[in-house]
DNA sequence: AACCCTATCGCAACATTGTTGCAAACATAA
DNA sequence: TTATGTTTGCAACAATGTTGCGATAGGGTT
């Protein structure tokens, strides 16, 4: 894993910033021409694989990505993920997990939960 | 809402087909030609609103559409879907409707909770 | 500091999914 | 049968994501 210029700029884009982004959304925060579009998607799932990201499918099929807060042990992002439909953004809400049982036999490897509605900060307006 | 051979067709799939489909999935059942492509996401997006179908948004960003079980009363779906991994199909779960609590003021208006790994069947082989 | 190896990048081309505008076709009610 | 508004086909487009391959550059070694 080497360190580049656009894997630096990446994820510290995605280390300060408190929403989940998309590869547009981190094309638009990049300097412009800092590096090509498929870099950063290279570069995204990369730091998935580094286990400094997590990876979340929005409502509407687009892919984001969050850093990840505390993921030394294990990997797993069983937190709610929250879709404003208003101001557009999606946010890891860490502390909710949802409880969920599944019949006998399934196997289960990843988890994509997602709530969509109205933020606090939207309601608030 | 108006009966057309490609409503009858499609919502004919969607009825007897026991996991949810894409709109190409849809098109791999129907007839050779019998409608546009365009179509199938305009009959399905119908449906929906009809009650008569729901969406799921699979791990991959695809979305799929499946029957509604009982939904005369309410337009709910909270129950958890399930993407297998091996014989890659997305089924609904109504069984297990999950729990989780936001906190304050997050306004909800709907839930895609797909949970991905590999299915029983797929397991028993 | 120069060299090497190979991970990473840029580019161009492509695939898939989904959307839109508009004229033609069709379902249904009058 | 005719009128009306819904639905469809088509073509064009948009957005997201992927792939192959030659070029670039990170970082360890000498
Ligand atoms: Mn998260
Ligand atoms: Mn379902
Ligand atoms: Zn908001
Ligand atoms: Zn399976």
């Amino acid at each position: 894993m080497r360190n580049t210029v656009a894997r630096d700029a990446i994820l510290e884009i995605i280390n300060t910033t408190d929403v989940a982004l998309s590869q547009s959304d981190v094309q638009a925060k990049l300097p412009e021409g800092l590096c090509n579009r498929v870099t950063i998607y290279r570069v995204l799932d990369r730091l998935v694989d580094e286990h400094l990201a997590h990876k979340i499918t929005n409502i509407d099929g687009v892919i984001k990505y969050a850093n990840c807060q505390s993921c030394a042990t294990n990997h797993k992002h069983n937190h709610v993920h929250f879709n404003c439909e208003c101001c557009n953004t999606v946010t890891c809400i860490e502390a909710v997990e949802p409880s969920f049982k599944l019949p006998a036999n399934y196997e289960v490897n990843t988890v994509n939960f997602l709530v969509s509605g109205i933020c606090p900060e939207c309601k608030g307006n």
